[in-house]
DNA sequence: TGTTTTTTCTGGTTATACCAGTTTTAATCT
DNA sequence: AGATTAAAACTGGTATAACCAGAAAAAACA
């Protein structure tokens, strides 16, 4: 068992917090107006920079508008949400991604990691399959499953990269703590020795430029994660 | 001809854009130690707090890395960066997109938007479509582009949202502004009665129930729109 | 030379004050 | 009394100065 250091909050972390937990849980409702900075400072009792800079990064999170001059208000998260909202809902459950979720993220990732496939393979030099061979194999020589799950997502950065599309790794990115939340959930359930055959056997197809057998291999794997069976690659080691 | 409110900018929103350009030119480089808080203040002229707010939303960015008591850091935005970045890239570049960006926005949401007619038409309720006809309505009875663009993204947004998959309308909702100017510059093209008939095609085949029809009309849409030909579905009108 | 202590530097936070639009209230005029 | 206008109150944006505590570098010490 690995621990993690431990971080103090700031007080502004914890404002937020503080707001986006009133927010998710409907405490605050939406279009409600917030009480000005000088009296959440007061009433709350840190300074008016705490508030402000608070706010600020909520209002970038999409859970507040801010009207200079006229006050600050709850916005629709559900409407003006972005994929910050999604990490910040999650961290309200605790960490844990509702079934509805896991399928969501499950089927996104199926429909890029295939976009990223279809463009990448045929493009790929030799140089940048040694680099993704690299990754796995640090997949394998994981020492804890944090770590396993860091060069999971590395291998799936480098081949949304590698696609040459712009976007994907980008978007990849913005969703790496949910995603990263899965595999943790994955390793748990089946090991880290799982996720390396998985991978490996997906980079199998990606050195033998099997364009269509790397997609069809991603579909079955992933949707037998969707539906909860445990994936059949694992016997095969 | 419309023009919208002049908007004055702030002092941090000046700061934030002198250093993303910084940045994103290469003069300030990645890896680099900012100087500290306070010298930035003195010698840009500004208080402590603009710099402390603009630099803390540098980071959320992807641009930066504070790391607290040491100092600040440019962030390698090419790996770390989001899809708030891919804005702020595009901001730089005057508003405009790349070739290969607008290649890589169409190819993103031709997937995504395939995956939600797959798993949105079976399940939509008659009201569901309705919802949609108005909208597809609204298209053709908006006053300029930016209100026809306006509209047309949520058509696309309330068709990810019948999807029933929880993280589409997230993403498209992440990348609203780049995915806004391209159909700015489509409207520009092939103008506002292009665009309204395109989006009234997707309707007929999701009112018909037609998955396949509907994602093979979207291929084939979206790929001329890529090649850069002339939609053919403006002359069927 | 290697360790310990001290100093310096840094972002985080506090406190107070002023600015300039916005909104509300009060005063004024018709 | 009702409409118009002027003053006041309110709000987020900004400025300034100061202190805190952790990290890093320098100095002192063994």
């Amino acid at each position: 068992m690995t621990f993690q250091k431990l971080h103090t909050p700031s007080l502004k972390e914890l404002f937020v917090k503080e707001l986006e937990t009133r927010i998710l849980s409907g405490r605050l409702a939406i279009g409600e107006k917030l009480p000005p900075e000088r009296e959440l400072a007061s009433s709350m009792e840190v300074s008016r920079a705490v508030i402000n800079g608070g706010i600020t990064e909520l209002a970038q999170k999409g859970f507040l508008l801010i009207k200079p001059r006229v006050g600050t208000f709850v916005a629709d998260y559900r409407k003006e949400g972005t994929l910050e909202t999604l990490i910040s809902i999650m961290n309200y459950n605790g960490g844990t991604l509702k079934n509805t979720e896991i399928s969501s993220i499950l089927e996104v990732r199926l429909a890029l990691d295939s976009l990223a496939l279809r463009l990448g393979i045929p493009k790929m030099s030799e140089a940048d399959i040694a680099e993704l061979s690299k990754i796995t194999e640090s997949i394998r020589q994981a020492a804890d499953i944090p770590e396993a799950c860091r060069q999971a997502f590395a291998f799936q950065h480098q081949l949304a990269f590698l696609s040459g599309n712009t976007l994907i790794p980008l978007i990849f990115k913005s969703f790496e703590v949910p995603v990263a939340t899965l595999w943790e959930r994955f390793c748990q359930l089946y090991g880290i020795p799982a996720l390396y055959e998985n991978t490996a056997s997906l980079l199998k197809y990606i050195k033998q430029r099997d364009t269509n057998g790397a997609i069809a291999f991603l579909e079955s794997y992933l949707e037998d994660t969707i539906s909860g069976n445990r994936p059949i690659y694992y016997e095969n080691q």
